[in-house]
This record gives structure tokens, sequence and C-alpha cells, in this order.
DNA sequence: GCCGTTTTCGGCCCGACTGTTTTCAGTCG
């Protein structure tokens, strides 16, 4: 993606920057264009064509004509420039926890230090001594540093920290004095992936929770230890993990402000000095007489700031702001409004439970039905259905129906998209189905066009209801594959099929971003979890969430309706 | 470098923890 490329190159120009000591105003403004970057719908090849690159908030003349060079050069002439000032192991060693700037330019100009290797050579010789303001404690957290940095590489699925975060938060809820405790961080927005895991506790008493925390036996490390905030590092997956201890009367303004994100945060303050207030993790004051106005809870932070609440999932300064102010705020989807999960495997192909088992344990979900989409016979891996083994799969299924009061089975198949756009199973057997999910599972290397043009071509049989995770990625092991995503939607639309959002928590597919896009253009979702065991039904959550960050309300999601209305969606009446 | 319903110039979010200081700078979130 081009995007993520510009994204790193503006990151790497802050770098240098913050090394030569420039006007932080100008870092911040490359550090808030490659975030804005990263969470672009759409390429920034495509937005030029359009004459749309000066539209993004946080890009102006400069940095949209910095895009367009590295457009259509493959470069920006100011980065290749400033490259050439400091070498790269210098901007490797920025990334060290700890290592900042002055430190790293201090070491470099000093001893010449120009990569992390050096570093650490110099650091465990006792060459760094000596050097004015490094003393022993400082080198050996250089050298925690670097191991830290090589034991934890990136950010972690949110399908990994929820639960990890979730545990610890329980434990904690134990101690002696503990008041409200609560996730907040990027976990509270449900972002697919975070760096950490962010835990806010309201207490009695400060020490024994603080003293509790260190000594969990999932902490590895303890990386600071204060009286409000603590950090330590879990064992296994090296995941960082923050508690901060507040007052009772701060709690909201706390959750608010380390809920974040940055951006939205730093919005909230524009807002509340626009008011004559000021806002920190304490609470809103009037800035006249030192007034507190709100605190104690987050709701009423937001109104004390004109604000209508916002739900944690949209605080990434895409607008929200803006619409709060007039309490315009969409009325999201919740999971409670999912009334079935319709991507659901069993014993037929690679699933490991029957079908009776997933319809019960989905009846004790409380859903009204519940679809079995198989796996189709090229799907070898997934011992996928033949002809004859999918009739008596429907013969079960009407067998089962017979008998069930309750929950309600809909005969379907994910069926695959083969290589040249056709469909893995007889068009007639198909249609007798009652929800068809096309996948692509196969071929994930063709072209742009080729991927795009069997996706097109599947839906136009008009067998299709829904797209099975459209861009196949794997989070964090799998990119998505090349899809010319405006086509696909158009077609989408004009065939009047759905996208899945696929739940599970590796998938999480649609992205929210492609969520976002996708809905500017009218198309209807699913959220499924694509179960191949009873236990995995619980990950509805996640795709709900991803729903939520996609700004989709109850009308967008199609599986929200009652078992007849959804039918009759089936059908045609789209 | 961005941005503007008081501004096209002059602003630009705020506090905790650590380590080195002896009143503060650097880093982080």
């Amino acid at each position: 993606m081009t995007n993520d490329e510009i994204a790193h190159i503006f990151n790497s120009i802050a770098d240098i920057l913050e090394l030569k000591n420039d006007n932080p105003f100008r870092i911040r403004a490359y550090r808030k264009a490659a975030l804005v970057m990263n969470d672009l719908p759409d390429d920034a090849s495509r937005l030029r064509e359009k004459g749309k690159l000066g539209a993004i908030p946080g890009i102006g003349k400069d940095l949209s004509a910095k895009i367009e060079e590295y457009v259509q050069t493959g470069k920006i002439a100011t980065f290749e420039e400033l490259k050439k000032e400091f070498p790269e192991g210098v901007l490797a060693i920025l990334s060290i926890p700890g290592m900042g700037p002055r430190t790293s330019r201090l070491l470099y100009d000093t001893c010449g230090i120009d990569s992390i290797e050096k570093l650490e050579t110099y650091a465990r010789t006792g060459r760094l001594k000596g050097i004015k303001g490094i003393k022993d404690k400082t080198i050996v957290n250089i050298l925690k540093g670097i191991a830290l940095k090589r034991s934890i590489q990136g950010r972690f699925p949110l399908g990994t920290a929820l639960p990890l975060g979730e545990a610890i938060r329980d434990e904690l809820k134990g101690v002696r004095g503990v008041g409200s405790i609560e996730l907040a961080g990027s976990i509270r927005r449900r972002k697919e992936t975070v760096a950490d895991i962010d835990i806010l506790v309201t207490a009695d008493e400060l020490k024994p929770l603080m003293d509790r925390f260190v000594q969990l036996k999932d902490i590895e490390r303890v990386l600071s230890h204060g009286a409000t905030r603590s950090s330590a590092i879990l064992r296994g997956t090296h995941i960082q993990i923050d508690v901060r201890v507040v007052e009772k009367d701060s709690f909201g303004a706390a959750l608010a402000y380390f809920t974040g994100s940055k951006a939205h945060n730093i919005k909230l303050r524009e807002l509340a000095i626009k008011k004559g207030f000021k806002l920190n993790e304490y609470g809103v004051f009037d800035t006249n007489n030192d007034r507190k106005i709100a605190g104690s809870s987050e709701q009423g932070v937001y109104e004390a700031l004109g604000l209508q609440w916002v739900p944690p999932e949209l605080r990434e300064d895409q607008g929200e702001i803006e619409l709060a102010l007039g309490h315009g705020l969409p009325e999201l989807v919740a999971v409670g409004d999912i009334r079935g999960d319709v991507h659901l495997h069993t014993i037929y192909s690679d699933g490991n439970s029957t079908l009776s088992q997933m319809a019960r344990h989905a009846e004790s979900l409380g859903y009204r039905y519940i679809a079995i989409t198989d796996h189709s016979p090229s799907l070898g891996i997934a011992r996928g259905l033949d002809p004859g083994k999918l009739r008596s799969q429907m013969q079960e299924i009407d067998a089962f129906n017979r008998r069930s009061r309750g929950i309600r089975v809909l005969k379907g198949m994910e069926v695959d998209i083969l290589g040249d756009g056709r469909l893995d199973m007889d068009a007639a057997l198909l249609d007798k189905l009652d929800i068809v999910i096309g996948s692509i599972h196969s071929g994930f290397k063709q072209s742009g066009e080729q991927i795009t043009g069997r996706l097109v071509k599947a839906m136009s049989t008009g067998l299709v209801d829904l797209i099975g995770h459209p861009s196949g990625r794997l989070i964090g092991e799998r990119d998505a594959y090349e899809v010319d995503w405006g086509t696909l939607f158009d077609a989408a639309k004009q065939y009047r099929v759905a996208m899945e959002i696929n739940s599970f928590p590796l998938r999480l597919d649609l992205s929210d971003v492609m969520i976002r896009k996708a809905r500017s253009r009218g198309l209807k979702f699913m959220t499924t979890t694509d179960s191949h065991d009873p236990k995995q039904m619980r990950y509805m959550d996640y795709g709900v969430s991803a729903a939520r960050r996609g700004w989709l309300g109850e009308g967008d999601v199609v599986n929200t309706k009652d078992r007849k209305d959804f039918v009759r969606w089936l059908k045609g009446d789209r």
C-alpha cells in the first residue's frame, strides 16, 4: 500500500527532525499526517487522480505536494536529503524504549554510535561511562530497552490482548479498597491491533493495589512502579500493561483521557480551551477560577464540553466530534441486535461439532436462527462437501427444524470462488439453499485485476448473497490479496450482495476502514463468526466492534433482522 | 507544517515517572 509507505516516510522525517531539534510543531504535523495516511480508506494515488489530496484534514499544501511527488516518482526529495544527515542505525536506536532524540543524538555526536549493535557493545563494555548525564542506571536501562525492543516486536491482535487485559482486570478487582476498574486505551476503542493494555482504577488505598499488580504471577518484568502509575511486561506475550490509579471524582476524565485516541483527545482539549476551560485527566476546569466543572463521569465530561457522549469505537477524530457537537452521532449496532450467526461450520466439513450442537449453543446465546455454511469440495483440506453430502445435510437440517420449536437452522454453503471466478458447486443446488457465501480460499497471489474479476463474476451469477472474508487477510500473518475495492463495491451494490464482517479475531475482515468505505457506497453487511466450534461463537463481539468502528447502525447489518425478514431479504427483497 | 465564525500570522495538549540533578531534562503516553 502506497499509504503505508508514505506514512512510514513521514514518521522517518519526523524522527530525523527530532534528532535535529527542529520545530516541534513541524514534527507533530508530520506525525499527525502519518496517522492520517494510515487510516485513509483510499490509496493516495487514487485520491490524487480525483484531485482530493488537499481535502484531507492534517494534509496541507506542502504535504500533499510531497505525497504527489511520491506517487509520481516513488521518492520524496526532502526525505532523501534528510536521510543523508544521519545513518539509518541512529533512527533504529530511536525506536528503543527509553531512547529519545536527545540521548540518541548525544551518543552519536560523542561516540559515533550509529547502530543498535554498537550501542549495545558500548553499554556492555563500560564505554558509555563519563558521558555527561549518563550514569550506571542509564546504561542498565539502555540494555534493558534493547532487550525489550527485541522481545516486543509490533502490535498484538485485539483477540490476544483483550482476554489478557480482562483477566488482569478481574484479578485486581478483588484487591482491598478497589472501586471502579476499567480497561482503557485502544482496547476500549476495540482497535484491531493494540500496542499495550491500559487499566484504570479508583482505590481507597494505593499501595496494596500497586504492590499486588507488580507481583501478579503473569508479570515478567516491572518497568516502573509509582504511587499512581505502574508499568510491566506480561509473561509469554511480552505485551506491556499499564495500571493507573485516579481519584473517584476524576475517574470519568481519566477514562476519557486514557481511552484516547490521541487525536480525539487533542481535539477535545482544543474545544475546552475555546470554551474557556481546561481539560486534563483530572477533569474539566474553568480557567478563570480553577473551579472543577466535571470529571467523575465520562458522560459529564462530554456534556461540559457541549458534546454528546461519544462511543469509544468512534474516538478516532474522523468527524465524530463535529457530529457530537450537534448531538447527531449515529446509533451504532450492538451485539444484542444480532439475531443470527450465519457463517458456521460443522463436522460435515472442517468443524468439530454437529449441526444440532451448534444450533443448541446458538440458542443459548439468544439467537433466533443460524445458517450452516460448510465448505465446497475444492477445499480438500477442509473436507468440502460434494453435492451428495450437501443434499444429505439439507435433509438433516429439515429434520432438525421439524423437531426444533425454538431456533431455526438455515441451509447454506461457503462456496469457493475458483481461480477463474466460477462457483465450486452446481448452480441448481446452490439455488435451493437459503444462503450462499462466496469466498476466496486459493490463488491469493493473483493480480488485483484477476481477483476483482473473480469476485465480480461470482456475484454476477445471482446465486451469492454474501462475500466471505472479502480481503482474505490474517492479521499479522497474511496480507490482504489485491482487490480493486471501488470496482468490487460497485458490483456488490449492483448485484445486491452483502459484505461479510468476519469476527474471527485473526481475520476481522472487512476491516473497520473498509467497512466505512463500503457503507458510504450504500452496501449491506452481515456480522458472522465463521465458527468451527461452539466456543468460537462468542467472537461475535469482535465483529460487532469492527462494525461499530465502521459507523454501522442496526439497519446496515442484515442479520439484525428477525428470521422472517432475514429470509425475505435472502429471497431477493433487498 | 497546519490552520482559521475573534486570526493568513501566531498560535499549536498535558502530566507522571525516572534519573540525574539540587531545580530539571528527557521520555512516554
